[in-house]
DNA sequence: AGGCTAGTGACAGTCCCTGACAGTTGACAA
DNA sequence: TTGTCAACTGTCAGGGACTGTCACTAGCCT
C-alpha cells in the first residue's frame, strides 16, 4: 500500500519533492516572506493550484522534512525496551534519531538543506509561531507515549507532562543554541543535545512505576 | 503626553476603541475565521484602510488587552521590593494582576469580554500560535527584569531563565484548564493560579545573590 | 483499444494587507 | 474668525495566499 511502483503514484512523489525542495532551497536563500508560492509553483513548471494540493499552505512546506522526523521519533520511541526509564528512553531515542537523521532526510533532501532550514524557522516569526504550537503538539503526543510505558494516565498524574515539559524545553534550547551557533552539523546539535541533556539525568532518571504520586 | 484631551486624541481613542471591541464581538461569537476586517470596519463604520492604521494585522487586534496587561505585569514586577526573592515577586505580581485586572481591564472592554476572548485565542491554531510566540518573548523580558532584581547576567547564569520558564508553564497550563473549565471568572483563575504556585514556592522560594551557581 | 479516474491547469473569486493620493477635519496662530 | 498646517481618513489599485469549479490529460485496467 505504501510503495506503489505505479509510474502515477512515482510521478506524484516526484513532484512533491521537487515542490520541498525548490521552496526550502528559496525560502532559506532569500527569506520565506519573499518567496511566493507562484515561485515556487514556476520552478518545479506546475501550477500554483498544484502546489496547494501537495501542501495545504505555505507554511506547512516549511515543517514537512520535520513532520517526517518527528513521526519517526515517535515510532521510535515506542519501540525503546520497556525496562527504560522515561529519560532513558527519551535520551536515547532522541540520540539515536540524530545518528539516523542524516540517512533518512538524505532521501529526501540534503541534510544540510534540512539544517539550514531548521534555522530559517527559528529566525522566522510566523514560522517560529507555527513551530511552537507543533511543538506542544508533539509533547503532548509523547507525554502520552510515556504514560503509557509507566502505566500511568496522563491526566491524572501530572509527572508524564511535567517531564516531557523539561525535556523539550532542553530540547528547544538546543536547538535555538545550535541555529545561532557556528557549526551547523549534525554532529554539533548531537552533541549539544547530549551534554544538556546530562545535566536533566539527575532529576529525571528515576522510574515511576511504583512510586508514590 | 500619554492623556491629551484633544478632541482629536479622543476621536481616535474612541475608533480604535470600537474597533477593538467589536473586533473581539465578532470573534468570539462567530470565530476568529470567520470573520473578515471589512465585517469589523463595517460594524464602525470606517474603512478596512482605517483598521489596519489601527493595527498591524488581524491578529495583533485579538491580542490588544493581553498586550496592555502583560505591559502593567511588568512594570509592577519591576515595583516589586527588592527584598522579595524571584518566585515571591513574580508570585505577588501575578496575584496582584488579577486582582487589578477587573478594573484596568473594564476601562477598554468587558472584563467577560476579555474572558471569552482568551479561551478563544487557545482554541483557535492560529492565534494559539501567535500566543506561544508572544510567551516566549514576555518570558524573555521577565527573565531579564528577574535576573536585574538579583543582579544577575541572564546569559551567564541560567537560573533566571529557568525559573521564569518553569514559572510560565505553570501560568499557561492554568490558563489552559481554565480555559477548558467552566467557572469563567476572574477569581476562577486567580484561585487556580495561587493553588498551582503553591506548589512551585518548595523549589523556586529561597533567594540567589549569595548562592554558588 | 477504449472507458474510467486520479491528477492537473486555467480561471474566477475571496480575503488579508499595502502604497499612493486626494479629501476632510481638528489644532493653532495671526 | 479665519486661514494654514498637519493629522486622519476614504478610495482606488494591486499583490499574494488561498479555494472552488470545470474541462482536460494521462496513467490504469479490462
Amino acid at each position: 500500500m505504501a510503495t506503489r511502483l505505479n509510474l502515477r503514484e512515482l510521478k506524484k512523489q516526484r513532484t512533491r519533492n521537487a515542490l520541498l525542495r525548490s521552496a526550502l532551497e528559496l525560502f532559506t536563500s532569500q527569506g520565506f516572506d519573499r518567496t511566493t508560492v507562484d515561485e515556487i509553483a514556476e520552478a518545479c513548471e506546475v501550477s500554483q493550484r498544484t502546489f496547494f494540493r501537495y501542501f495545504a499552505n505555505k507554511e506547512e512546506v516549511a515543517f514537512a522534512v520535520q513532520e517526517m522526523v518527528e513521526s519517526r521519533f515517535v515510532v521510535a520511541l515506542r519501540e525503546r525496551p520497556a525496562q527504560e526509564s522515561p529519560f532513558e528512553a527519551l535520551r536515547h531515542t532522541v540520540l539515536g534519531t540524530w545518528e539516523a537523521l542524516s540517512r533518512s532526510v538524505e532521501e529526501v533532501i540534503p541534510v544540510e538543506l534540512h539544517m539550514r532550514t531548521y534555522q530559517m524557522i527559528e529566525s522566522t516569526p510566523a514560522l517560529l509561531a507555527a513551530h511552537l504550537r507543533r511543538s506542544i503538539e508533539l509533547e503532548e503526543e509523547v507525554a502520552r507515549v510515556i504514560a503509557e510505558r509507566e502505566g500511568l494516565d496522563v491526566d491524572v498524574d501530572p509527572r508524564p507532562r511535567v517531564a516531557v515539559a523539561a525535556f523539550s524545553g532542553v530540547m528547544r534550547m538546543t536547538g535555538r543554541l545550535w541555529g545561532a551557533g557556528e557549526d551547523a552539523s549534525v554532529d554539533a546539535i548531537r552533541r549539544l543535545t547530549e551534554s544538556y541533556l546530562d545535566h536533566l539525568k539527575p532529576s529525571l532518571g528515576e522510574r515511576w512505576t511504583h512510586d508514590r504520586v
